[in-house]
DNA sequence: AAACTTAGGTATTTCGACGAACAAAGATCT
DNA sequence: AGATCTTTGTTCGTCGAAATACCTAAGTTT
C-alpha cells in the first residue's frame, strides 16, 4: 500500500525548476542529494545545476564535510541575485520594504497617510519611495525581480487590483501595476493582507504546515487560509472575510459595514477603541489600546481578553470546518499575545470538537509588524521563483 | 500579463497519463485535438494513444465528421474496461454497488444492519455480497480495478480505517482492506462519507467547480469541502465536522456527543425525530420525517424548514470563511429540498457577507440516495485513473 | 603509502520525440 | 466523373537529451 521509497512522485523527470525548488527549500545542498531526491542521473543533475548557476540563482559555496571520500561542493540559493520590492498598504499606514530573494527584509520604511487616500494620490508616493529605497542600497543589491503588494479587502489577483474593499473607497477596479511601471518592469503581484501574512508564516520551520489558519486581529478582523498546502482565496477572492460573521455577543450592535451582529462590532480593534472612548479614555487606534494593556491597564487587558474570547467562538466553527494543524495569531492584537490568546483558548477549546483541537497548535506570528511586507515579498517570490517560472527562465537563457 | 495561447502550463511534455486525462474528461476526442492541447507532435500523440489502446483504457470509436478532409478517428475512454466495487457504510444501513470506470452504477444493493455492528461482523457480509454482485454480472463486466469505501466520522485515509467515529464504536483503527482481500487484490480506498459525496458532485458539468461545499444533512450533519479544486481533509481528516459547532439556538440542549449547544442537537435528523416523538408522533428515522413532510404534514415541514434556517446560520460562517462557488445540499433532507433550502436561504443570505453570496449557487445533490456509492467509486477512480497511476500502468505494460 | 570511498566530469550508447515525406480518406471544384 | 485540395494518420531519418560506463579528483582509513 505505502509507497516504496520512490525517488519522485511523478513519472516525468525533474526539471531545472524542480531542482531549484529543492535547493531553495534547503532539501538538497549537494549534487548527490539532488540525484537521490529526483532520481536523475549525475549527468542530468550536472546539466540542470550548471544552467541554474548560469542564471545566477544558484552558487557554489565552500566545500562540505567529507563522509569518507571527496568532499561535496555545497550548492546554495543565491539570495542576493536580486531583490523584491514590497508594499503593505493599510487604511492609514503603508509599509514599504526591499527584501532579498529569501524574502528577508533589507530595508523598510513606513508611510502614514490620510484614511481615504485614493490610489492616484498614494501609489505615486509608494513608487517614489520604493525607488529611493532602491537607490539607497547602491549597486551591490541585485535587480528587482518582482513587486508584491497587499491590500485590505477582496483582491482580484488576476487583474492586480482591489475588488471589494469597503474600507478603501476609490481603489476597487483600479489596476496598480501601471503606477509602478516607472520603478521597474518586473511583474507586480497583488493580494489581500491576511493572505500574504499567512504566506509569510509558511517559511522556514513552519513551511511544512499544510493546513494553517491565520487570524489577523487589528482594527478589523481577517483570516488567511492555507489548506492542503495551498493558499485558498475562494471563488471571488473573498475567502477569510470572517470579520462580519454573526455572533450572539454582537446581537443588535451596529457594525461599520452597516449590518448588525458582526463579530468585528464587538471584538474588532475599532470596537475596542470605541468602547474605551465611551469610557472617556483617550485612544484613537487599537495600537493605543495594546500599549495601555502592555502597561498594565486593567480595562484594556480585560477588553483584549474578551475580544479573544469572542473571536475564539467564531474561530471554533472554522476549526471544526477546516481542522487546521495550526492557528497563527497576527495583527496588532498579537502584540498583547498572552492576554488575547488566553481569551481565545477559553472559547476555542470549549467550543471546537475534540479531534480538531487535540493536536492544534496556537502560535504567534513570527514577523510581527513586518508581516505585511514579508508576506507581500513572499507572495511575489512564490510566483517569480516557482517551478514553472524558473523553467521558463532557464529555457529563455538557453 | 495573460498567457498567450500556451499549449500546456508545465514545461515537461505531456505523458500518457496526461493524454488519458484529456480523453477521460472529454476535452479531446481525436488525435489532432490531443496534439493541439498538449503541444505534442503527431508521432508523440500516436505513441501515447497506441499504448493507451493496448492497456484497454482507450478505444477507437466510429469516425467523426470530416471538416473538409479525411475524417478523424474518435477516441474514447473505455468505461467497460473494468469495474469499481463500492460500499457506503452507514450506521444502520450499508449501500453496495458495482460501477463502471465512469463511476456510473451498474448494480446496487442495500444491506440493513444493527446499529453498533462491528467490522468483524459487517465486513465479511459486505465482501460476500460484493462478490455475489460481481458474479451476477457475468464475464462481460471487466475486472475490478479498485474498491471505494465510505464511513461516517473521521477516517485515516493512509491506513484505510476509521480514526474517530463516535457513532461507530469498534471501528476505530481497524484496517478494512484485509476483509476484502478474498474479493479482489485491487487497492482499497477509504474516506469519510461527506468527503466522497462532494467528489460524486464534481462529475460531469459540475467538474469545474473549484470551490465547493457540500452539506450532508441526514441523521447527523457533515460537510465535504473542495477548495482550489482539491478535496480538503484537514490535518487529521476531521475537516467538515460541522455537526458539533455551537449555535445560539441550541443553547443548553444536550447533544448525542455529550456536549451541549451543538447545531446537530436542534437541526440534525435525530433531533427532528426526537422532537416529533415528543409530540407523540410515530417516527424512528429522519426519512420518516421527510416522508411526512412530502405528504404535506405541516409540523414536519416546519421542522425541516427550521432545520434549514439553523444550518444556514452555521453555514453562513463557513461561506464567509471559504467563499465557495456553490453549496450542494445532500443527505436525507435533500429529499425535501424546497422546504429545507427555503429555510437555509433565509439565514444564509441574511447572515453571510454580500461578496460571498452574490454569485453563490445553491444546488441539490445529483445522485440522491446513490451519492454514497457513486462518491466512493469516484474516489477510488480518482486514485486508480490518476495521471500518475496511468503513467505507472503504461510503464509496466511496456 | 596503499587501499578505499565519495564526488564530479567525460565518452558512448540508447531512447524518445520531432519533422518530413507518404499514404489514406473524404470534400470540393470543374 | 475526375482532378485537386484538406485533413488525418503512419513510416522513416535525424537530432537531442539522458543513462551507463569509465575516468579523474580529493578526501579518509588502514
Amino acid at each position: 500500500m505505502a509507497c516504496m521509497r520512490t525517488p519522485r512522485s511523478t513519472t516525468s523527470p525533474a526539471t531545472g525548476g524542480d531542482v531549484f525548488a529543492l535547493i531553495r527549500a534547503g532539501l538538497a545542498t549537494t549534487r548527490t542529494e539532488i540525484g537521490n531526491l529526483t532520481g536523475l542521473s549525475r549527468t542530468a543533475v550536472a546539466a540542470r545545476v550548471s544552467s541554474l548557476q548560469a542564471s545566477g540563482l544558484v552558487v557554489e559555496r565552500e566545500e562540505g564535510v567529507s563522509t569518507g571520500g571527496r568532499p561535496p561542493v555545497k550548492l546554495s540559493f543565491h539570495v542576493q541575485a536580486g531583490v523584491v520590492l514590497s508594499a503593505a498598504i493599510g487604511r492609514s499606514r503603508t509599509q514599504l520594504a526591499i527584501c532579498d530573494l529569501a524574502g528577508d527584509v533589507i530595508v523598510a520604511e513606513d508611510v502614514e497617510q490620510e484614511i481615504g487616500t485614493s490610489p492616484a494620490e498614494l501609489m505615486p508616493v509608494i513608487a517614489r519611495r520604493l525607488l529611493a529605497l532602491r537607490e539607497g542600497l547602491g549597486e551591490t543589491a541585485g535587480r528587482p525581480v518582482g513587486i508584491g503588494i497587499s491590500l485590505p479587502g477582496t483582491v482580484d489577483t488576476e487583474r492586480g487590483c482591489s475588488l471589494n474593499s469597503p474600507m478603501m473607497s476609490g481603489w476597487d477596479g483600479v489596476p496598480l501595476q501601471p503606477f509602478l511601471a516607472d520603478v521597474t518592469d518586473a511583474p507586480v503581484f497583488v493580494d489581500n493582507d491576511a493572505n500574504v501574512m499567512v504566506l509569510a508564516e509558511r517559511r522556514g520551520e513552519r513551511r511544512d504546515f499544510a493546513d494553517m489558519l491565520l487570524i489577523k486581529a487589528s482594527t478589523g478582523l481577517g483570516a488567511g487560509l492555507v489548506s492542503g498546502g495551498v493558499l485558498q482565496r475562494g471563488a471571488l477572492g473573498a475567502a477569510g472575510e470572517i470579520g462580519h460573521t454573526k455572533t450572539a455577543a454582537a446581537q443588535g450592535v451596529v457594525c461599520r459595514c452597516g449590518d448588525v451582529g458582526c463579530i468585528e462590532a464587538v471584538a474588532g480593534g475599532w470596537a475596542l477603541v470605541r468602547n474605551l472612548q465611551e469610557q472617556g479614555r483617550e485612544v484613537t487606534h487599537i495600537r493605543d489600546v495594546i500599549t495601555l494593556a502592555l502597561a498594565g491597564d486593567a480595562e484594556a487587558r480585560r477588553m483584549i481578553r474578551e475580544s479573544g474570547r469572542q473571536i475564539g467562538e467564531v474561530l471554533s466553527g472554522a476549526i471544526n470546518l477546516l481542522n487546521p494543524e495550526v492557528v497563527i495569531v497576527g495583527g496588532d492584537m498579537a502584540q498583547a499575545y498572552d492576554t488575547f490568546v488566553a481569551g481565545l483558548r477559553e472559547t476555542l477549546y470549549g467550543n471546537a470538537i475534540a479531534v480538531a483541537t487535540q493536536q492544534l497548535q496556537i502560535l504567534p506570528w513570527t514577523h510581527g509588524e513586518l508581516s505585511g511586507v514579508v508576506g507581500s515579498a513572499t507572495m511575489a517570490l512564490d510566483h517569480v521563483l516557482s517551478v514553472r517560472a524558473v523553467d521558463r527562465l532557464l529555457a529563455q537563457q538557453k
